[in-house]
DNA sequence: CTGAAAGCGCTAACAT
DNA sequence: ATGTTAGCGCTTTCAG
């Protein structure tokens, strides 16, 4: 069954291919005994339009497209699940795009090159992180995007307050009395790591407590950008064999406090810790956490891009989602 | 910035359209004079093909597609992360397709209809669960496709022995003395789900016992096909409630297990679990599993794609992982 | 209501 | 070494 045209079409059913494309594309005034015949062919022959050719002649393609850096990611997951389930309302199709890279420089790059290869009607970039000037680039595309975990104030994007968030954890700590407060963090180099370890110390400095620098640990592996439990694991062993050791344990990620925790056990060590995230596991084995309404942010965004989409002089708006302290047995101590 | 085409480029640098073309697909026997203008030329107007008109005129993509039914789930994740890491070595782009319907027939079509639009140069299925029959249909459409979690003799595909990983399990509890060993299920209509009933009960067999329907249980909310937290939370949580409750309890998923875990401890119950995947984080929580080389499977099937696409008349080949006990503390009761 | 023909942006013979 | 031209499969005027 080689690909069928519509050319294949028309010549079987003795009409041209322009009658094809309309019956096909259900465009009115055509004689109801010509579309049925088309129609007949078309199902015997298994047509399907070809996406290249379709795409080429209209200029549109019917598919948003989601980037991502990280494609294993429990905070992208999750995203992701609101995104596809809010998509089910519209008639396009979802890609995923996966950008590679590892120098911030290229990784724009590719970015700005999937919008120039002109391949979605609309674009959701999630956590790519770019700077406010290379956004800028990517807007002279004038193509429909919307940013996730990210904001710029020319573009439509949904965030949430990271240091809020951290500040609500040190804040419970803090008012519990410890002194002694460790954070995990992971890459240097990410951006939401570098504002959860901002907020760890602006919250310290804010109740007027010293920032100890060796308490702001990471782990060896950056699989992941140290967003892995392999990362947590390898942090909290650190921590813990620090000669004094901390009473408390903030963590940049449910993830790696999953790793934290186990250190601790194997340590028999039981202090309190806060994750961040709130990743559906976390309700289910106790870890307290900051909730970030990962499924809530992809279905909003969605939402957002396809009204931009539907009217393009929309004026950008930023929606910027509150994270909440959610408190569990990991505090419990 | 409008989009720029091969016909700006060439007015600008002064040269035709295939010159052009020439020096962006670094084709020999140029210049070097005029391929450093057209470049610049290039560059200065920020050109990059467009993907659609390129597909359409070499038929061919530079695009290997992931199809899917449920992108957010754990074991669809760590198979991802193994076929994204692969993908490195090549100079395709990833696109994951989701195709998002409910009954098997439509799900078919959707399927169908990918291959027929022609996306991509390659594809690979993970888990769709398709029979036999619709697998030989889409043959016919004459395109590489490797298969995970699922197989068919025709075809190239990877799975693990659901069966034999069951059966490894059971044997587990079984040699450890207990008798009343229920099983956490997921959607009836699931395979894997349902070749892994199928295990448990053989097993149950093989061993002279009697299977007891009462304790084949699944929670009530099929979220994901029920390989879900709630789910193995619900489903434990009524087991507990029986008159006679079981002594031992296999689950069909490591994400159900921690579900389940959740509910034994709410009630106060200790009985050894065993979960199925392992998933990274069983690791971290000591969950006894049953191991299936997720990573290793996308790594292998992308391989195989590959090959496969290089070389079109390669013999299908199904390649069967087995499945491994792993014991944590899960079990230690 | 239907057909002819131009065009979407690019590639790939075929010329020169 | 470079230009001309005919597609790739489909949509969309413009005629009739």
């Amino acid at each position: 069954m080689a690909k069928t045209t519509i050319y294949d079409i028309a010549k079987e059913a003795g009409v041209s291919i322009a009658t094809v494309s309309r019956v096909i594309n259900k465009s009115e005034g055509i004689a109801d005994k010509t579309r049925k015949k088309v129609l007949k062919v078309a199902d015997e022959l298994g047509y399907h339009p070809q996406a290249y050719a379709q795409g080429l002649a209209r200029n549109k393609k019917n598919i948003i497209m989601v980037v991502v850096p990280v494609l294993s990611n429990y905070f992208f997951m999750e995203v992701l699940a609101g995104i596809q389930d809010e998509m089910t309302n519209y008639k396009y199709d979802l890609n995923i795009f996966n950008v590679g890279s590892n120098s911030e420089e290229s990784m724009f790059h590719e970015v700005e090159n999937i919008l120039k290869r002109g391949w979605a009607d609309g674009y959701l970039f999630i956590s790519t992180h770019m700077q406010e000037q290379q956004l800028e680039k990517l807007k002279r595309h004038d193509m429909p995007i919307t940013l996730i975990d990210e904001s710029f104030s020319g573009s439509d994007s949904v965030t949430v307050n990271n240091e809020e968030g951290v500040q609500k954890a040190m804040d419970y700590f803090l008012e519990s009395g410890y002194e002694r407060i460790a954070m995990i963090s992971a890459m240097k180099s990410s951006k939401p790591s570098k504002q959860r370890i901002d907020g760890y110390k602006k919250a310290l400095k804010k109740a007027d407590m010293p920032v100890d620098e060796q308490l702001i640990m990471t782990g060896d592996s950056m699989y992941r950008d140290g967003f892995s439990e392999e990362n947590g694991y390898e942090a909290m062993s650190k921590l813990l064999e620090l000669p004094n050791p901390p009473e408390a344990c903030f963590c940049s990620s449910d993830i790696q406090a999953v790793g934290a925790l186990k250190a601790m056990k194997e340590k028999g060590v039981e202090i309190p810790v806060i994750g961040y995230d709130d990743i559906t596991i976390s309700n289910y084995i106790g870890l307290s956490t900051i909730r970030q309404p990962m499924y809530d942010m992809g279905m909003y965004a969605t939402k957002r891009l396809m009204n931009k989409m539907k009217n393009s002089k929309l004026t950008p708006t930023h929606k910027e989602f509150t994270p909440e302290l959610v408190l569990r047995s990991s505090t419990d101590v």
